[in-house]
DNA sequence: ACAAAAGTGTTTGCAGTACACCCATGC
DNA sequence: GCATGGGTGTACTGCAAACACTTTTGT
């Protein structure tokens, strides 16, 4: 029967990871936790997601937000679950995580961690709040060749997660400051979606967005004509949205 | 630090619920498990989802494929994570479920699951292999008004990631049998996305998919004109397959 | 005056939408 | 011969794509 499969000896632990995406000077960043540690004799450094285990009393979706709340100190940030991973030997595959795990004293059990990823963007009401801890950086996404554990398959996947939900629904705003010219918007698109874009057609599409607005506001100290700012309006937006049926059999 | 958290006491329960959905007589339906008990000196029944707790030894996908083996004899079925849930509270909110996981001595404690739902087609080939459990039943969406635990929750998200996967990606053919009439087709896209759509237009979209063929053979013993089969190549789907890029930021 | 990025319109083709009648079969 | 669902074409409209020059600022 189904429901009456035994259930000593099937705890696990459960974790939750997050991608932390930024968006600056035209590339796409992700927060990285160092990790050091002395393997075979000698200092041995390497990256990692953030993450920590759930606890009990605690929702999924809360563990990941207070995850991120003492990673930058920043509170209400976009986080969207995207895969939840439990491959037996995901986190004991290479001698090196296994010999952390033993140092930090973690126990080599199973963890099944539900991945999050989360969009950034430091304005300047928030600019106050933001503290990384010390062993926290921004890496270029398209830099980052290695992590620890399965972390860089999670990081290939919530990427793709992300470029699905950009695609569909209008989530860019979330990486930029509130006002934004419509260059930074379409280069945000541009790299992550990894295409180019005609300028003309781009922002014929976006100034007829009704949740898109230009406010009488310039650039300034720019050595070139200044461009206008925007903001995006996600009230006007949810009342806007169409439902599109364009099913692609 | 992240990732020095306590240890100690945060094991909890994991495990998979599966939503199978199947499609037949223009209904969409999903299996279901009779949950019987003594409630209130009253014999109590109602449904709830397959599922089963993950085991040490075995991924996240390979316990919801189990499941899907031990409920319906099949293997090799369309299977997609769509959820991880682990509200801290979300199986004893109810007397009858504690009532329940005590009756089947089930640890009332956390158990966070992962939510996969499956597409099912009984055709000839599988028809022989399909056994289903005697407490199992097919039943419509439509009708399901209660569920025990948070099942009603994991289904109605279920439904909603099989409509949002159905608009992007040809998947409604894993829900028919491999020979198909076009208006099977049609009155499935119909009743899972709730709209009505135009024959000759779905028809000329649908002719145009170089991966749905025809075949010839009709169908025979109807008491009116008898409709072509369609099959559907994966193999050329995904050889055609082009990358829409329709961001609609 | 020059460099650098902002900003702006038109044409073309394709894909979505709306719409009504004849066809093959069983009874 | 009648009821039932299968099967077909055309005109309209709107969005995507391609494409080049002028404007504003700082230096």
């Amino acid at each position: 029967m189904l429901q009456e499969a035994p259930v000593s000896g099937l705890n696990l632990h459960v974790s939750v990871d997050c991608v932390v995406f930024g968006f600056e000077f035209g590339k796409l960043n992700v927060l990285l936790l160092e990790r050091k540690m002395m393997f075979q004799g000698q200092e041995y450094k390497d990256l990692k997601l953030p993450g920590d285990l759930v606890r009990k009393d605690e929702d999924l979706d809360t563990a990941a937000a207070r995850v991120l709340k003492e990673l930058t100190g920043l509170e209400n940030i976009y986080l969207k679950q995207y895969a939840a991973i439990g491959t037996p030997n995901r986190l004991t595959r290479l001698e090196r995580d296994m010999e952390w795990l033993r140092q930090i004293g973690h126990p080599e059990e199973v963890v099944v961690t539900v991945a999050y990823y989360s969009l950034l963007n430091i304005d300047q009401e928030r600019i106050n709040k933001f503290q990384l801890q010390e062993d926290v950086k921004w890496h270029p996404v398209s830099q980052i060749k290695e992590l620890a554990f399965d972390h860089m398959e999670i990081l290939a996947d919530g990427l793709e997660a992300l470029r699905t939900e950009l695609r569909s629904n209008p989530i860019g705003f979330e990486l930029l400051p509130s006002k934004f010219t419509l260059s930074q918007l379409q280069k945000l698109y541009e790299v992550i979606l990894g295409v180019n874009l005609d300028k003309r057609n781009f922002r014929k599409k976006v100034t007829n967005m009704p949740y898109v607005i230009p406010i009488n506001e310039k650039e300034r100290g720019v050595s070139h004509k200044p461009a206008r700012f925007y903001i995006f309006n996600k009230k006007i937006y949810e009342k806007t949205r169409k439902n599109s049926l364009d099913f692609s059999v």
